[in-house]
DNA sequence: TACGCGATGGCCT
DNA sequence: GGCCATCGCGTAC
């Protein structure tokens, strides 16, 4: 079997995780419905000394206890008031650290992608970009908690190995409030995807 | 192609 | 009450 297992996400090095999951598979099974593709963007985020991460420094609210349980768990929550976007929690209990989701390269369920976003053409719009991803996947807040390692949502590594060389690393999307660690170089890219998200 | 901006709700001060 | 780990539409060239 080729599903990512707990060992595989309860590992102290989100950046390095971060990074790893380029090349590597999220499926979602939504009412009997395989919807999925292959990961060409991440970013990481350290319940440790990084401001831009809600869980930092022991920022331990309702919406970010998630985070403080053990690696292979979802942490799903509303930005804007209109998208969800999806994280991984890694790390054992109690460090908080956490992998987004910002693009995909659909490869399965094509159909029910195209439906679930009312597009037509499939076209990098379909999935490039963190709040699309959860849209096309069909992944909402009620996902909030869910077991990685279970059949609702998980991750698969089909044996692809990304060289070093083509994964670009960038500063954060969106973290200018985060001062000195918007610098951080923690958003993870696979070079010549046409399957990224275009903001910078 | 390149912007400006509104939508919309929950979180945190 | 201000601020978001965003997106898509509109206007202007």
């Amino acid at each position: 079997m080729t599903k990512l297992a707990k060992p595989f996400y309860t590992r102290p090095d989100v950046v390095q995780i971060s990074r790893e999951l380029i090349g590597k598979y999220i499926f979602t099974r939504m009412d009997g419905v395989l919807t999925g593709g292959r990961i060409v963007e991440t970013e990481a985020y350290c319940g440790e000394n990084d401001l831009a991460c809600h869980s930092h420094s022991g920022r331990r609210t309702t919406r970010t206890e998630i985070m403080f349980q053990e690696g292979g768990m979802a942490y799903v929550y509303l930005i804007y008031g209109i998208y969800c976007l999806f994280n991984i929690i890694t790390n054992v209990a109690e460090k908080a650290d956490a992998v987004l989701i910002r693009a995909i390269e659909p490869t399965e369920g094509i159909p029910e992608m195209l439906l679930r976003r009312n597009h037509t053409q499939v076209t990098p719009k379909l999935t490039a970009g963190p709040g699309l991803v959860t849209l096309a996947l069909g992944i909402s807040k009620k996902h909030y908690g869910t077991d990685l390692t279970g059949d609702l949502i998980w991750l698969e590594d089909l044996g692809e190995l990304i060289p070093e060389n083509q994964i670009i690393s960038s500063p954060r999307v969106g973290v200018d409030y985060a001062g000195e660690d918007a610098l951080l170089p923690w958003r993870f890219r696979l070079k010549n995807s046409r399957w990224t998200s275009k903001a910078k």
